[in-house]
DNA sequence: CTGAAAGCGCTTACAG
DNA sequence: CTGAAAGCGCTTACAG
């Protein structure tokens, strides 16, 4: 069977006895039609189960009605963080497009570049790093989400704001005083600034830090990090950049035959469901994916509609969480 | 500053001294003009970065080129097929638009069967069970990919094919022979055909299994499927759902004092990362997650151009990987 | 091989 | 409050 055809904005002007000027009047704002014709247009508009066409809309208006975002593929994957991004994109009624950009920082911001010159997206959302110099050059809107943290800096918030703070403090307090840390790839603005502020606190709070290993998010970074780690050290308490580097941290740690939490405490980030049922289960920090892919599409909307920036909401939400992997350093 | 409005085929003609037709006959193929014409419109094209509107065109040839891929949020978020999935669907001209659907079986089957009468998608890449009766009613194409297992065992591939004969099969090798078995949700077209192939290969080669746990892909389902086993029950080989289910079942089994894979042998699926690295490792099964994001917008292409379904390539390339987890039974 | 014309389904001034 | 007209940027018969 021939797929039959959707009713046009026409035909619904013909069923309920008006001009389709006056149906798309209808689309746009009901009140401002006469109640008699606009009972008309509704009746006709639900008979013929009409949905107005938006390629057709789109063409008129000259809006695309689309965003992107874009990603480079790896083992940071933020699932529910798109999903989120994507309904709130969606209630504010855009489409979205899910673009992975692959290859080196210049070809990902060549792609990028591109995408914005498209005229095919009225925005992007960057949840990798784009590499880009200037946002502000391009054609349209790029909220880049990874330089949220670096942001949230200039403002002075960061001491506030910061969960690295509150773990290295935990952390001291247990009785730590020699900390190791295993940073993510350091493209990424959320790693640049953990590690700044792990660097900070350790300062601040009079404490020693054996060095920062620079690793790349992935569980074979953690190992590494810990199996190059001179043997008299003395390094007792760890923070890796995510759960999946710390899952690292610890099987290297046990690989040298240091047991995790009794010689050394371990402390990730994300609350991954794994690490929750691993042993030694993850001490972690519980991130709010969704409220992060919520703020960032808002914040590209208002980018593109030209309102200021809405409040990030996110922030609040993350909590620390204690769990195995850290306790007190041995003989405190 | 304003953004610059992008070149026009109108623009591109007048520039080359040619009809837009000309310029639109280019467009679709070069060939068809006489060289002269096609260097002139090439040079217009090129010195204006000329890029086809593609909403215009959409209208024009009453069809989107767009795809959606619909899936409900949930433990079980598969980025990387999602990935591969949208760059093969870019490569063919499409756009993807994720949508998620939530709610219970028939908001989301609702959901779905509106978005296939929306007209604003030519096909529908569902990665989570529609709940569909009948797909061959909706006005566009839906794959589910969740049916691929199911289809492959009607064809009798069902011996070659599954990872879960082969997991059964060296678990009896290393001589156990009492199972258990954690499944993923049944709503899942994958977790039922794994439970039944389970059953099957259990049942050819004389083994016995103390039953099958409906879990639900969660870690949580797996902790309590474990616990609520019988303590004098016997089980030695316990075969997951997935890397995450399996963590749980290690967790639950060490709550109980068993060691795995001392008194448990426990075989996960999927290849996560954490469980590579967890203690103890966990075998498991490397899905090419790439390959049927592939394979399964390969399938929904050829049925929205009305060819036959390509063959999938997804299959061969899964393998069993054996770590940590998994050992002879004890007093073997 | 190329061009003039029609039309895809909407929205938005402009009149009335 | 409503309608007639123009036009968004393309593609596709139809002529020549």
């Amino acid at each position: 069977m021939e797929p039959k055809r959707p009713a046009t904005i026409h035909q619904v002007a013909r069923l309920a006895g008006v001009s389709h000027t006056t149906v798309s009047r209808y689309l746009q704002d009901a009140d401002s039609l006469k109640p008699k014709t606009r009972i008309k247009v509704e009746f006709a508009v639900k008979s013929l189960d009409y949905r107005p066409n938006l390629v057709a809309r789109s063409m008129r208006t000259r809006r695309t009605n689309r965003l992107a975002i874009v990603l480079a593929s790896g083992p940071h994957f933020p699932g529910r963080l798109l999903v989120a991004a994507s309904e709130t994109a969606h209630r504010a009624g855009y489409q979205v497009d899910i673009v992975s950009v692959e290859g080196g920082q210049r070809a990902r911001s060549a792609r990028i570049e591109d995408l914005a010159r498209s005229g095919q997206v009225e925005g992007i959302l960057a949840i990798s790093p784009t590499g880009l110099k200037s946002k502000r050059l391009q054609q349209v809107p790029i909220v880049e989400s990874e330089t949220y943290d670096d942001k949230l800096r200039g403002l002075g918030e960061l001491a506030a704001a910061s969960e690295m703070v509150e773990i290295v403090e935990y952390l001291a307090s247990l009785g730590h005083r020699s900390f190791f840390h295993v940073s993510g790839d350091q493209d990424f603005g959320s790693a640049r600034n953990r590690k700044a502020v792990y660097l900070e606190a350790i300062e601040r709070l009079g404490l020693s830090s054996v060095g920062v290993y620079d690793g790349d998010w992935t569980a074979q970074s953690g190992f590494d990090a810990i199996t190059a780690l001179p043997g008299d050290c003395g390094v007792t308490a760890v923070v890796a950049a995510n759960d999946v580097v710390a899952m690292g941290v610890v099987r290297g740690a046990l690989s040298r035959g240091w047991s995790v939490p009794g010689d050394l405490s371990v402390f990730g980030w994300d609350d991954e469901v794994m690490g929750k049922f691993a042993t030694p289960s993850l001490s972690t920090v519980a991130v709010d994916r969704e409220a992060q892919g919520r703020d960032a599409i808002l914040r590209l909307l208002a980018e593109i509609s030209g309102e200021p920036a809405p409040e990030p909401a996110a922030r609040t939400i993350n909590r620390l969480i204690f769990r195995e992997s850290t306790a007190p350093p041995p003989g405190a």
